[in-house]
DNA sequence: CTTAAAAGTGTATTTTTTACACGTACTTCA
DNA sequence: TGAAGTACGTGTAAAAAATACACTTTTAAG
């Protein structure tokens, strides 16, 4: 009903389709991955793609967002960020739809083989992304570079990384994220002099026989600092 | 007769109105500004608003927001950028509509007077913006930030100033951006070092009796110095 | 012909980035 | 059992960049 009053105001425009799309980054703390899913619905279907769906008239295109990303990873509140958007007319050869698109960046651990299970998802090396439909691939570039961006001054690659990580894995982060070895000591000096870490007593002994101290990322120091003006950046 | 063919593939998908809202800068050499328009249609005719228009099938989401810079300043390819999604529910009482918002940055001289007066529109200083509908004040605010994360990387400040300038001037526009007053020399000296202005031969004397020198943005050498690595930062 | 006002040039200081050397803890294996 | 290997952790010197600030130049106006 509401619907049908709302549209008295604007007769003339038409409507599109409008569908968001995830891109959808994870670290298993070697290789930056991406996941990607078997399309299930023609045009194209059983070939590669991102992951995405219609938005519909009740949602917002956020919630859509958030709502394809814990339908097909069952996990709840994924950092998310808008991409852009991809409006070209004939994008997609089934129907004119404008895709809103957007990055998410998870923790990989043991409940994010469930969406490879359930549906035909699989983990890629940014390395070996296979062709995607439409203009998918494109979208992953895209997405790279913003997470790129983005994760110089905001301190977004702790949500790739276990509540608990050790600086050394944090810097094999960025080393995946930005294609280039940092230098480790730097490296260490750098994130530790922003305070924003919180040194623990254990050791993970994962990657060496002397073990790496543990951290955790204290997002009120963080807070606290942005409100004094100082900036994060790696 | 193509569209019915094509909707044949997603016959569950409810299609929505999409718009283009473009937020347009300007710069008279001593503030920035903002050029709004009064609504001419229900609901909330006759309010501030920035312009924008709905996406037609058979356009682009990008060419919708050329067409719409096109039209209401008379000008042509206007320097855009896509700004992003505001997609809740209810952002507008007059129906479900998600509008992709772009800004863009013109150059201040006659010819856009024609908007002024053709249209009802107007521009505002920075500070002076009014009340806007729906969340356009929001828009306006994401896009000055992102003029400001944009302006430090990119050069498009240029895009503000006619094709002959003075360093002064860039430095003008540079503290209306930041809302900061940089220093005169260190500014000089930066922008300068990355060799991408073009010093003339003339003077511009309109803001002292010295007169400044005329530069011009050499956009050969900028891509010639991105090609190597170096990066554009203020 | 002095003054005022903005433009232009130079330099010293501080801060940040970069490069790199050494000591430590713990496991493995001869 | 002790020597070797490997990743972790700390410190320091040099280079580069950002910042602060002083002085000179040009020219219209009084």
């Amino acid at each position: 009903m509401r619907n049908t009053h709302k549209k008295a105001f604007y007769q003339d425009a038409t409507p599109l389709l409008v569908a968001v799309d995830c891109i959808i980054f994870g670290f298993d703390l070697e290789e930056l991955k991406l996941l990607l899913f078997k399309r299930k619905v023609e045009p194209f279907k059983g070939e590669w793609s991102v992951i995405g769906s219609f938005v519909q008239p009740e949602e917002s295109v956020s919630s859509a967002a958030s709502r394809v990303l814990g339908a097909y990873t069952g996990l709840d509140g994924i950092f998310m960020e808008p991409l852009g958007c991809y409006g070209e007319v004939e994008r997609d050869p089934g129907a004119r739809v404008i895709s809103q698109a957007y990055f998410a960046l998870i923790r990989l651990g043991e409940e994010e083989a469930q969406a490879v299970e359930t549906y035909q998802a699989k983990w890629f090396g940014l390395s070996a992304v296979p062709p995607l439909i439409l203009d998918h691939n494109q979208m992953v570039e895209n997405a790279l570079q913003a997470l790129r961006r983005k994760a110089r001054y905001r301190p977004i690659g702790f949500e790739l990384l276990p509540e608990k990580f050790t600086i050394p894995q944090l810097k094999r982060l960025y080393d995946a994220i930005y294609q280039q070895e940092f230098d480790r000591r730097n490296f260490r000096k750098k994130i530790l002099s922003m305070n924003v870490l919180d040194k623990l007593d254990e050791k993970d002994k994962s990657n060496s026989k002397k073990g790496a101290f543990l951290y955790r990322f204290n997002r009120q120091q963080y807070e606290e600092m942005i409100e004094k003006g100082i900036d994060f950046v790696l």
